[in-house]
DNA sequence: GAACAACATCTCCAATCAAT
DNA sequence: ATTGATTGGAGATGTTGTTC
């Protein structure tokens, strides 16, 4: 209406809103029309446009005297939302002196905190009875201050020996107001958190298990683990291979629970550790009939994903460790989202939730979980994610492949950070291969092979032939390791077929795997790019890699592909950087689906999908592994 | 219990101020 | 001049006590 319409304001039905409370307004005038003689002058006209109010504001736009739509939006609100704030909405308070002047309690609240902040003797009108009757609002606040402290100190001290009889915490920020006061009373230990009451922890019945859940995770085999000795082959590969790359469970603890057999570890970090343990072991009694330990693998996944869903476990420390270790499995075919950064996202988003980014100098979880907040801070530093981050980082700013050769001599791109980070990645692969440790790597690693081969395409299309011998060693160092990892991570083999396709298509053709190079540079690209592909990846295979949207014009060039049979096979996800493989059991098949319910979805044609471009950013990193995307980002066309 | 009045509590409009 | 934050206060809504 006026100028000062802030954007404060933004319910997704304002309108709508606005238009009922329009119609509601101008009921009431015309009923008071009726009904009174016309006064000559009518309520301000601003007035009549008055949108009806919403049921509750939050905090934040209370204190703000600003229009809330956590009603309609839902928490948060679209104001906290935008400023990123904590969003949450007060109880009502109850009328608590009704014989109180009509000044209100805005007035009320004022003087209260002054007496809180000036306490002592006060002239006000209000003096003495108004602190008596005001039982539940205000005065809760002059009481908190005007206690005896030794009483409260007592009643915090009281709440310390409540933490060490059980382990029901809530982490506080180190800054927040109930920090400052445990800090206050409990001295500088104990401010990080601070326990949940009986009552607290006791009214979580909506994730309480029923005997119902119980029965579906014994039907998925959830509760059964293997032989003792299956079980101690693979703690065993856990302990030895995973555990130091992923340093989050305390092996004398786990082991010392082991042993115990009156107290065994916790099921589903056991499901977990033996997921993980499956990777990295070459026993054979897990070895399906085609000698692969992919299917015990998954079994393994599922049951543990299965305690998981169900809430089994309650010990937030657990679930973090078991989330971790859930990234181990990158494999099944048309699971899109859960994979490696979507279990390893889901631990640290739990893992800050309970404070254990925060150091734990402060806190007073036993010394264990200290231990292990700690070991969480850096379970994937290691120099292989230093440059895989690194090259991810600054690939982003390079130019395209396809810009002028003196843009690249310009930028002087082989001394570019990127470039400069493939080469260790490359190096350490090198190394674990020639220890033959590659099978036993995270799968992280293959996320990093993926970002040399990238760096090393581009070196091997801007370099002369004499200084491409190098790259195109590199290049086959990484083509080799994800032959090798192809047997254990099906992921690999993936992108495996994926670079195979494209060095043809480049027109590096013909290249070796044992690092010794044999690269034949064909030339100039001619003739259809597209026909060199038809016999090298399947037609009907995507994966995802990137969250970012298909520009309009690459979409195009899948509809002009005319061998694509999944010419409108595309995906987008939420997923930072969703990558597991998707292979559609029918070309024709317009996107992978469950084929249990072949009905059961209802997808949007490409045609109608809406694009949003970044403008002066066309050469993002492709969305996925489909090759007619990755051909135009290394500009084979 | 329903209807009503009184008033406490609340939302959020819009004027004003400060920063850019 | 524009934009964003702050805040006085109008008016809507909820709660409680009273009357019938």
């Amino acid at each position: 209406m006026s100028s000062s319409t802030s954007p404060q304001f933004a319910p997704e039905n304002h309108q709508l809103e606005f238009k009922i409370g329009y119609l509601r307004n101008c009921d009431k005038i015309e009923n008071e029309a009726e009904n009174l003689t016309p006064k000559p002058s009518p309520a301000p006209c601003r007035r009549i446009f008055r949108r009806p109010r919403a049921g509750r504001a939050c905090e934040m736009c209370h204190s703000r005297r600003v229009r809330c739509d956590a009603g309609s939006h839902g928490i948060p609100c679209t104001n906290c939302e935008a400023l990123f704030l904590d969003c949450s909405i007060p109880p009502r308070k109850k009328n608590s002196n009704r014989e109180g002047s009509s000044a209100g309690g805005r007035r009320k609240l004022a003087i209260s905190i002054h007496r809180v902040r000036q306490p002592g003797p006060s002239n006000d009108k209000e003096d003495g009875g108004d602190i008596d009757e005001g039982k539940d609002d205000d005065s809760w606040l002059s009481q908190l201050f005007t206690s005896n402290h030794d009483d409260f100190a007592s009643l915090i001290l009281q709440a310390d020996q409540h933490i060490k009889q059980q382990p029901d915490m809530a982490y506080l920020q180190k800054k927040s107001s109930l920090a400052l006061l445990m800090k206050d009373y409990y001295g500088s230990a104990g401010a990080v958190h601070c326990p949940l009451s009986d009552d607290a922890a006791n009214q979580h019945m909506a994730t309480k298990i029923n005997t119902e859940e119980m029965d579906i995770l014994k039907k998925r085999g959830a509760l059964q683990l293997p032989s003792r000795d299956v079980c101690e082959e693979l703690i065993d590969a856990y302990f030895k291979w995973a555990a130091p790359v992923v340093s989050i469970i305390n092996k004398s603890w786990f082991m010392q629970r082991w042993h115990d057999l009156e107290n065994q570890p916790p099921l589903l970090l056991m499901q977990a550790i033996l997921l993980a343990g499956s990777r990295v072991c070459t026993t054979s009694m897990l070895l399906d009939a085609n000698g692969s330990l992919i299917p015990a693998a998954t079994m393994f996944y599922k049951r543990a994903k299965a305690l998981y869903d169900a809430d089994y476990e309650e010990d937030r420390v657990i679930i973090v460790q078991a989330l971790t270790l859930l990234g181990w499995y990158w494999e099944e075919p048309g699971v899109v989202i859960k994979n490696v950064f979507y279990w390893n996202g889901l631990a640290i988003t739990i893992a800050q939730g309970f404070g254990m980014h925060r150091s734990p100098s402060g806190s007073r979880l036993s010394e264990a979980d200290k231990r292990f907040g700690k070991g969480y801070g850096g379970p994937y530093i290691s120099e292989t994610v230093y440059h895989t981050t690194r090259c991810l980082l600054h690939r982003a700013y390079m130019p395209s492949v396809k810009s002028s050769s003196e843009l690249h001599e310009k930028l002087d791109i082989s001394q570019h950070a990127a470039f400069q980070s493939a080469s260790p990645i490359t190096t350490i692969i090198e190394n674990l291969i020639a220890r033959n440790e590659l099978r036993y790597a995270p799968p992280f690693l293959i996320y990093s092979l993926l970002l040399g081969l990238i760096i090393h395409v581009y070196e091997l299309q801007l370099d002369s032939p004499s200084t491409n011998t190098a790259a195109g060693k590199r290049f086959s160092i990484c083509m080799s390791a994800l032959e090798k990892l192809s047997d254990v991570w099906l992921v690999a083999k993936m992108v495996r077929g994926l670079f195979e396709a494209i060095l043809q298509a480049a027109g590096f053709g013909s290249y070796t795997l044992d690092g010794t190079k044999r690269f034949k540079q064909i030339g100039e690209h001619k003739g259809e790019v597209w026909g060199l592909l038809v016999n090298s990846v399947t037609p009907s295979t995507t994966i995802m890699v990137f969250p970012m949207q298909i520009p309009p014009e690459t979409h195009a060039k899948h509809q002009s592909a005319s061998f694509m049979h999944h010419e409108d096979d595309f995906f987008l996800t939420d997923d930072l950087w969703a990558t597991a493989a998707v292979l559609n059991p029918i070309p024709e098949t317009v996107q992978y689906q469950d084929p249990t319910f072949p009905d059961n979805m209802n997808y949007i044609a490409p045609d109608q999908m809406i694009y949003w471009i970044q403008p002066g950013f066309q050469h993002t990193i492709p969305t996925t592994l489909d090759v007619a995307d990755w051909f135009d980002y290394f500009g084979i066309r």
